[in-house]
DNA sequence: GAGCACTGC
């Protein structure tokens, strides 16, 4: 259904004819015509996002399909939609649409179709000829988000390697990927050397400084910030107006820096005069993703006349927003990133140097609407020696677990050798393997199982899922569908900067904690879901009990997205249903131990425990748990996630008992991965087997000290795996010789 | 006894 009454969002009026991109309308239908893959190239304000699709649709391209065309991120998605409805004199929703999660404004009519990179993904699922497609075009692939990634690879297939009259398309589909300039070459070989097409853009010069003020021996962040508050101050009372733009990692530094702004501003003698400007005083405002969203919108408001804005943000202002009248940058040159460590098993959030493209993206974010000017804080030593050429892409640091998922349930068997543009590292691929095995979704000969082929259909992380599985098919999924729900929205708990509120945050907290009646951190989400939906003024009960209203709206939502999605399988799928007579409170633990028993640790010494997954680490309960000083009363406990700071801290813990993953647990040795590499190349070499072998001695040598609890079970089934896996192999090569197997 | 960038389905 095509919504129509949407208010729309302000757009800036370049006009259409004008923009570069026009000077090259006829060159570019005819590369598109002429060839399967193009890679488009230009810079911000060429019009290429929003030109190019409304060219492919006036040379009649929609006959044959829609051209849908994917962003990243939902908000650019809605407002490039917006924009071009304008233009082509349509209402949102008939011949341009957009789809996002949450929101489809889409119709039968609709022959542009904007939508999110992760929205295509799902639309592959169900056809993965995407036959209703006649064009697809992957914008913004430069930023490499991980969903871009994966449809470059499946898109690279399906057009390169038609699947003969089985695709039920009639006209070959075609890929356009528009990127910035820096990886056309790269793009370009991976499509099989396909043309690229360069638009000229309009930006502005950027000066560039580097201040020198961060060597290469400096990560502390007191350092950085201290560093940015002086050269902001500097920049000040020397450059004439214009708004500044300062680029730190986090929350609590942006007020730390913020704070430092307001008390040494103060100091400063304003009876400054630039040519005509004077600068009277500095308006310091913070920017961070987790600020209330009203706060956030001030960002846009022009200051008062004669005063300068002065905005402090996270990489939010990066790519996610814009703000209109910046001439200044602040660089700190670092990031948090989120990296994702195979070996320990453990997603790790870091502070890391940014790359060098980031830094020029950041620097180019002052020359938008007139020429500008980015103050580095590091020297250029730091630029050489500690910053890379290129970030690290999405693909290479995350876990992989739900993408190898989607690639098996479209038929990628052979999830090593599919063609990535950047390689994720094999360990990680098989570590992916290992979990999906773990908990059900692909057999050992990693084909996807039943469950697997229902695991897919859900947004969430392969465990989480596992566990909603299992209470849906015992019949209480109303206890797992709010907390798969709470878990998949942002932090819900706030906390605030000053200390009297963080204290009375705490006390409100702990008191939530006492009501939910249980010590366990996933009876308390459960328990804050239903409190605040009970309701009749959500969010003042929000207000009220310190926790993100946005949040817990959004985990509202996820709820009922969830709950639809099963109601579906269950209709449309033999769905496994199973009998428990037990306690509530035991049945939902149960569940949860379904998903979790990779998460499992075993109270060790003191306040301690040691995870059983193979690796034995210490681990401690968060403080803000709700089982925190309660270590010793407690034996076995499960986690939803880790957080590595001072300390390696589990949250979000559940206590269980070990009888619940006793038959559970020998499955986390039992499998080894080299085996499910060898499945899914279909292929080994003799040094695996010789890898495999020594592998195996060396797990012999080991036994007993990771896996003393295992070992009274007398369950495990290693030896027979590994021959089974060698006799195949052996049978393959046989086979192969003598001309059996291609 | 501590503190989590940003997306996305």
């Amino acid at each position: 259904m095509a919504k129509r009454d949407k208010p729309c969002p302000t757009v800036d009026s370049w006009d259409s004819k004008t923009l570069p991109i026009s000077h090259h309308r006829k060159e570019l239908v005819q590369a598109v015509k002429a060839n399967p893959f193009l890679v488009v190239t230009g810079e911000t304000g060429s019009g290429k996002t929003t030109q190019l699709p409304q060219y492919i649709h006036k040379a009649g391209f929609w006959k044959d399909g829609m051209i849908g065309v994917t962003q990243p991120r939902r908000v650019a998605a809605i407002t490039v939609a917006h924009r071009v409805s304008q233009e082509m004199g349509c209402s949102l929703g008939r011949e341009v649409g957009y789809q996002v999660r949450f929101d489809d404004c889409s119709s039968q009519d609709t022959a542009i179709k904007y939508m999110t990179d992760g929205c295509l993904l799902r639309e592959i699922l169900a056809d993965p000829s995407l036959t209703k497609y006649s064009v697809v075009i992957l914008d913004e692939a430069h930023e490499r988000s991980l969903n871009t990634d994966i449809l470059l690879g499946l898109l690279k297939r399906r057009v390169l390697q038609p699947r003969g009259g089985s695709s039920g398309r009639s006209t070959p589909l075609k890929v356009v990927v528009m990127s910035a300039t820096l990886e056309t070459d790269k793009l370009s070989a991976f499509l099989g050397d396909c043309p690229v097409f360069t638009i000229p853009g309009r930006t502005f010069p950027v000066v560039e400084r580097f201040c020198g003020l961060i060597g290469p021996k400096d990560t502390d962040s007191t350092v950085y910030v201290k560093e940015a508050v002086k050269v902001t101050l500097d920049l000040h009372t020397s450059e004439p107006a214009g708004d500044i733009l300062v680029f730190l990692t986090g929350q609590s530094e942006i007020e730390k820096a913020c704070d430092m702004l307001y008390e040494k501003a103060e100091a400063i003698d304003y009876r400054y005069d630039v040519q005509d400007h004077s600068v009277d005083g500095l308006l310091i405002l913070p920017l961070y993703g987790s600020m209330p969203t009203e706060q956030q919108r001030q960002i846009f408001q022009p200051p008062p006349k004669g005063v300068r804005k002065c905005v402090v943000a996270t990489n939010i202002a990066a790519t996610s927003l814009t703000i209109d009248g910046i001439r200044y940058i602040v660089d700190s040159g670092f990031v948090k990133q989120l990296n994702h460590n195979s070996r320990v098993g453990l997603d790790i959030l870091e502070v890391v140097p940014i790359s060098k493209s980031e830094a020029q993206q950041r620097a180019g974010r002052a020359g938008r609407t007139s020429a500008g000017k980015c103050f580095r804080i590091y020297s250029k030593e730091f630029w050489e020696k500690c910053m890379p050429e290129y970030t690290v892409p999405e693909i290479q640091r995350t876990s992989l677990t739900a993408v190898i998922l989607t690639l098996k349930c479209l038929g990628v068997h052979d999830v090593i050798r599919f063609p990535y543009l950047d390689r994720p590292e094999e360990r990680f691929i098989l570590a992916a393997l290992k979990q999906l095995y773990q908990c059900d979704a692909i057999d050992r000969r990693g084909h996807v199982t039943k469950l697997g082929q229902l695991m897919v259909e859900f947004p969430l992380p392969p465990g989480l899922t596992r566990a909603l599985l299992k209470a849906a098919s015992l019949g209480c999924e109303d206890l797992l569908l709010p907390v798969a729900a709470m878990l998949s929205v942002e932090n819900i708990f706030i906390r605030p900067g000053q200390q009297e509120k963080q204290q009375d945050a705490e006390r409100k907290h702990r008191q939530l904690i006492a009501e939910a009646g249980s010590c366990n951190d996933f009876t308390v989400l459960l328990s804050i879901f239903e409190k605040c939906r009970a309701s009749d003024t959500p969010s003042a009960w929000c207000r009220d009990h310190w926790i993100h209203w946005r949040a817990l709206k959004s985990a509202f939502s996820v709820e009922t997205q969830l709950r639809e999605i099963l109601l579906r399988l269950k209709q449309q799928r033999d769905f496994p249903v199973e009998k428990f007579d037990g306690s509530r409170s035991e049945l939902f633990r149960r569940c949860l131990c379904a998903g979790y028993f990779a998460n499992v640790a075993r109270r060790s010494v003191g306040r301690t425990f040691c995870t059983m997954d193979g690796h034995g680490s210490v681990v401690h309960i968060h403080p803000s748990s709700a089982l925190f000083d309660q270590e010793a009363q407690l034996d076995w406990i499960i986690f939803h996630d880790v957080l590595v700071t001072s300390r390696v801290y589990v949250r979000t813990v559940c206590p269980i008992r070990y009888e619940w993953v006793k038959d559970l647990l020998p499955k986390l040795h039992e499998v080894d991965v080299y085996e499910l590499s060898s499945v899914a190349r279909e292929e080994v070499t003799d040094e695996e087997v010789a890898k495999w072998e020594a592998k195996e001695a060396a797990k012999r040598q080991a036994e007993g000290s990771v896996e003393d609890a295992l070992k009274k079970l007398g369950k495990r089934n290693n030896e027979s795996s590994v021959s089974e896996a060698r006799a195949r192999y052996l049978q393959r090569k046989q086979e192969r010789q003598q001309g059996k197997v291609p």
